[in-house]
DNA sequence: TATTGTTATACTCTATAACTATA
DNA sequence: TATAGTTATAGAGTATAACAATA
């Protein structure tokens, strides 16, 4: 595999060696370029959905794990709970989530995915898909495979939490 | 308080009964995740240099092509030219750019590094070294070289200009 | 009339903190 | 007394558009 993959690397030199040499940066530079760009392409794409990536981030969270406070929430996506308050209030009002009350603490409200709510997040999911296809296209699937290795090694390494990413704050409709 | 730890010994546990199969998302949503968390360090890192990412996108600028025009600089900032002015302004205050005006058009500003400005753009390619570093610190030399080519060649599929990106816009201070 | 740079204003976000209800 | 959820408010940041100077 590292044998390999070296042999390729020179292959790919030599083949851009017509295309100039032109600098893009280093790997972080690259990192927060593509991500950008890439925020940007599925915050277009899901807006098709009337979806901002906030509130996909929500119905994602809620999919894999329902009933969750939602100060929890509001922690792992990175907003005051009082911001919290008004942006589930609109995927309520949508009917694509629930609170629903804990009868143990009554001071809890438990947030679940509607039937609605779990359908648009099929087609989260499907969006998500051709997202990966549009920003990997000029991959192979062999490299493609390397790319989510390396990447994924790296955020373990940051200590980054599976699935949960600290942009969304920043990402305008 | 206690809340945040029993949400930490959560995630923690979590990645560690996946290790090795965890499954962390495909690459575009590595490429927001690291993106955005590079972004956020980055910042950190500058901040020490009193400068924000936009700040330190202008300088980057300036140093590879001095003598722009206020509108030129702000499109390729991606700010509106109103924005821009306040925030040449600052760093005009502190002596790092200077406005010369132009001879033969004297509506237009050129706007240049100073040597204070010269001086602190070598710092800020120090802090961009040290923060290549500690990026890929979890990957090996030739697989750092991988990961550049790899993104090299996504962002230049995508069509993105080499040395800018769309994010300064949403990195807060 | 068009364009560069500038200023003013109105608007959107956002966080802080006060408030309620439950514990 | 402490916490979940909510509401109110004040402040920062922003874009839109009007303005002045020059072409």
């Amino acid at each position: 595999m590292e044998r390999l993959s070296i042999v390729y690397h020179a292959a790919m030199s030599m083949s851009r060696a017509h295309e100039g040499t032109e600098s893009r940066g280093g790997a972080a530079f690259l990192l927060a370029q593509l991500g950008a760009h890439g925020a940007q392409l599925f915050a277009q794409r899901i807006a098709e959905l009337d979806l901002t990536p906030a509130q996909a981030g929500l119905l994602r969270l809620l999919g894999r794990s329902p009933g969750r406070s939602q100060r929890e929430l509001a922690d792992q996506l990175g907003m005051p709970a009082s911001r919290f308050v008004p942006f589930a209030d609109k995927l309520e009002e949508r009917g694509l989530i629930e609170r629903r009350r804990n009868t143990s603490d009554r001071r809890l409200y438990a947030l679940h995915l509607t039937d609605k709510g779990l359908e648009l997040l099929a087609e989260l999911r499907k969006a998500g898909a051709a997202h990966e296809q549009e920003m990997c296209q000029g991959l192979t699937p062999e490299e493609h495979r390397q790319l989510i290795d390396l990447l994924g090694r790296m955020a373990r390494q940051q200590q980054l939490a599976p699935g949960v990413h600290p942009g969304y704050r920043s990402i305008r409709r």
